[in-house]
RNA sequence: GGGUCCGUGGUCUAGUGGUAUGACGCGACCCUUACAAGGUCGAGGUCGGCGGUUCAAUUCCGCCCGGGCCCACCA
């Protein structure tokens, strides 16, 4: 009888949702198992690590809830930020200048609606034990509400400034960025040696990839010990094409094997320039726009593009012979993780999270959270070390979440909305009262907040910290985050931050970081390299259960390679589990309450309870620290290749057999072995579980589902290493004769006319004579002593 | 350049101070009353390289090579 998996998997998809057999009971008096589900950018479609890293993620969730936790997982949608605001847009193709903040923001609301559905029937089919009623989004009203009391309890607590400073800026997006918005990609571009001139007229050749900044030229540096240059400091040199004059400065940060060792630094090439800018209090000339244009300081060049000025001054200079050499090479530039643009530094008006003076802190509440694995948090540890910025926080972007903050016209002091108006959108709404200084007239301010400033607020939007204390307290903090190494400096980070400074204290106790799934050949899915695999297609071949084995094969944070092969494997260990299953529960056709003292064992039946034992014990200590691959592995090798290929095979006889008394014990092991291997692959196959539990196991199950049953408890009392010892013997005599009857090229049931079994200590095997007797139909048998187990066999005609 | 992880039969992996787990693939045999979408058995590895510690190293230490990721590197 084949099952189908498919419908079999609907089915009980089906009943869940219809048991409500995840809901989250607030009410409960179980203890409370919290997990912080990563909202996936809503997009319509699952990817292959979606189903990689949630799955993961249930593995925890199913284990604990059988463990006896009340547990919350909800399910988000990330439908803020820049991503999505782009795919509204071309999706519907209107411009969202087309309309007010509000309006669509309720757009996006909208139609992510529709894409968030077929999402959810995707994540549904992995068979995800989530309570589909807690959904949030990341820019619904509860969102929004929750960023913008977060910015007022971060005003409240002194940890907001808003000041003009050089910031990290994309001239594409035309917005303020932060330090972990940026990216490295290497960028062919071309050193260009250019000829400053000496107040005497003389040569001095400069290096630069970025000629169009010369018009931002301030200063030129040079190594205070370079020998070559030490005559020109304190003099001034003349910048080729705009003719004015700079002072040459010694400072260390000038690299002398750099370049021809003397640089021009302009506001802002880069960092460096920007410490010499404060270091040496220089003054700041601006010659790029907020979009990439050249402004009026690049006189002739005004208006022109970054690239094209880039272009025309190159040629200027090489006209009139200021371009000595150039030579193409290839460096590292920030670009914008989002559109890849090159960044740049520019003067503007931004918020900021101050936050920089409690790098100690963070550091030290990392080392008071559980990371899992371990090494991970290093990465927290390295981008907390090298982080250089305070968080900027405002955006020049029309969607997102608004700031909650109007200008007083009179006095430009900026007045912040109060907690009762949240959400607020300035533009639409007009703030309450008078400013400080008695003006009435405001302006609202047109910045949103950075996406991360709200997405790192998952626990307090789930804890529905701004609606309900009582059950944020049940929530926060929360046991568990889990996460993808990538954005451990930007969700991780941000979300550890917001909550020291608004509840003093860790949003979760643990944090797990999974890894990426990867092609077969170990390299990122993505479209362009045509590589993509959708789950779909791989449930559709064999089923969520399959797709589920494959990722609790590996351990947490390892990144996998999506390899065919193991759903092959999956596969086949569904079936056999089902087959198993199907034949203990007709071999315990009849077996009612058993009264377990009474039981006369069998060797085989002591030696599988106590691997039985053994195994729970292993793998119940491997859930606990999250391995999860350290549990699915061991009970299928148990399930599998003790269970399956032997005990089944020693117990048939008794089965068949007449003596009721060795047939009921017989029974009542398959029976308990089954049921709590079942209940240990319930979180790992939650679908066949379920099947198996209510299709023929119906009488054990204390609850409405197997999800609700309690994970079994560990038998110390029935862990027995000379049982196993013995069985481990029995075992590798049944191999050795099954391996003299295939080599003969016989059947497994040929009759053994005769048997010599060598074996170190052949009286303890006598009480295992019958067990190999009948399992390998053998007619006589002789043990001898020796030293290695071996087996003599005259097989029947 | 800094950090970190990884490198085990054809492929993917488990694991350990005493030469190794399982899977997929491969070969042979077997239609044995759970399972032929199966079973049994088998072949196949100098556990990246070099040195060191040790009675003993794949496992510990150092260096090197190769790969991934994070960070830095923008003259």
């Amino acid at each position: 009888m084949a099952l189908d998996l498919h419908a079999m998997e609907e089915k009980w998809q089906k009943a869940w949702e219809k048991d409500k057999t995840y809901k989250f009971d607030a009410k409960s008096k179980k203890p409370t198992y919290s997990i912080d589900t990563p909202p996936p950018t809503v997009s319509g479609v699952m990817h292959m690590g979606h189903a990689f890293a949630f799955t993961q993620q249930d593995f925890i969730a199913r284990y604990k809830r059988m463990q006896g936790f009340e547990v919350f997982q909800p399910f988000g949608f990330d439908n803020n930020g820049l991503a999505t605001a782009l795919m509204v847009e071309k999706k519907l193709k209107i411009r969202q200048s087309d309309y007010s903040r509000e309006e669509f923001i309720k757009l996006v609301l909208e139609h992510t609606r529709e894409q968030e559905k077929l999402m959810e029937e995707r994540f549904r089919e992995i068979g995800l034990s989530v309570d589909w009623t807690l959904i949030y989004r990341t820019i619904d009203k509860l969102a929004r509400k929750t960023a913008q009391y977060s910015f007022l309890d971060l005003h409240k607590k002194d940890r907001l400034y808003q000041k003009e400073a050089p910031t990290m800026w994309c001239p594409k997006c035309g917005t303020a960025v932060a330090q972990a918005e940026l990216e490295g990609r290497d960028i062919d571009s071309t050193f260009n040696d250019i000829v400053f001139k000496t107040e005497d007229g003389k040569d001095v050749v400069i290096a630069t990839t970025r000629p169009e900044l010369l018009p931002s030229c301030v200063a030129v540096f040079v190594n205070p010990k370079d020998k070559r240059y030490k005559h020109l400091v304190g003099k001034n040199l003349t910048v080729p094409l705009f003719e004015m004059k700079v002072p040459v400065i010694a400072d260390p940060r000038a690299d002398p094997e750099k370049g021809t060792g003397i640089v021009m630094c302009c506001t802002f090439g880069d960092q460096t320039d920007m410490e010499w800018y404060f270091a040496h209090s220089l003054p700041m000339v601006i010659s790029i726009s907020q979009h990439g244009k050249m402004t009026e300081k690049a006189g002739k060049y005004a208006g022109l593009s970054i690239k094209n000025a880039r272009r025309e001054i190159t040629k200027d200079l090489k006209e009139a012979g200021l371009l000595v050499k150039q030579q193409p090479i290839t460096h590292t530039v920030n670009v914008h993780e989002r559109c890849k643009t090159e960044m740049e530094i520019l003067h503007t008006k931004q918020w900021f999270v101050r936050y920089l003076d409690l790098k100690d802190e963070y550091i030290a509440k990392g080392e008071a959270l559980q990371w899992i694995p371990k090494h991970m948090k290093s990465r927290y540890n390295n981008w907390i070390n090298g982080l250089q910025w305070d968080w900027c926080i405002s955006r020049q972007r029309f969607y997102g979440v608004p700031f909650p903050v109007w200008y007083c016209k009179k006095c430009r002091k900026p007045k912040l909305a109060s907690e009762k108006e949240l959400p607020v959108d300035p533009i639409k709404d007009k703030p309450k009262g008078k400013c400080e200084c008695g003006g009435t007239e405001f302006e609202p301010e047109n910045d949103t907040f950075d996406t991360w400033f709200t997405s790192s607020l998952t626990p307090q939007i789930n804890g529905k910290w701004v609606e309900d204390k009582k059950f944020f307290k049940k929530i926060f903090p929360m046991d568990l985050r889990p996460q993808g190494h990538d954005i451990i400096a930007l969700w991780a980070f941000n979300t550890i931050v917001k909550s020291l400074f608004h509840q003093q204290q860790l949003p979760w106790k643990t944090i797990t970081i999974n890894g990426w799934a990867l092609d077969s050949k170990g390299k990122k899915m993505s479209k362009s390299l045509g590589n993509v695999i959708e789950p779909r297609k791989m449930i559709e071949k064999y089923s969520a259960d399959v797709l589920r084995y494959w990722a609790g094969l590996p351990t947490l944070g390892e990144d996998v390679p999506f390899q065919e092969k193991e759903l092959v494997a999956g596969k086949k260990f569904v079936t056999k589990v089902y087959n198993a299953a199907r034949f203990v529960s007709s071999a315990c056709e009849g077996l009612g309450k058993v009264s377990e003292s009474k039981l006369k064992l069998w060797p085989e039946d002591k030696w599988i309870l106590s691997r039985l034992n053994s195994v729970k014990k292993e793998s119940t200590e491997a859930m606990e620290s999250y391995e999860f691959s350290k549990c699915l592995n061991p009970v299928r090798n148990f399930f599998w290749l003790e269970f399956a290929d032997y005990y089944i095979e020693e117990v048939k006889h008794r089965i068949y057999g007449e003596n009721k008394e060795s047939k009921k014990a017989a029974q009542f092991v398959l029976r308990k072995v089954l049921w709590e291997t079942n209940l240990l692959l319930a979180p790992f196959l939650p679908h066949i579980a379920e099947e198996i539990a209510h299709g023929m196991f119906k009488n054990l199950l204390k609850e409405k589902s197997i999800h609700l049953e309690h994970w079994p408890k560990i038998e110390e009392e029935m862990i027995n290493p000379k049982a196993e010892e013995l069985g481990k013997a029995i075992a590798e005599i049944i191999s050795a004769m099954r391996k003299q009857k295939s080599q003969a090229g016989r059947p497994l049931n040929t009759v053994v006319k005769k048997a010599v079994v060598t074996v170190p200590e052949p009286e303890k095997l006598k009480c295992a004579e019958e067990t190999i007797k009948q399992t390998m139909k053998v007619e006589s048998l002789e043990f001898k002593k020796g030293d290695t187990i071996s087996v003599e066999t005259k097989l029947a005609e």
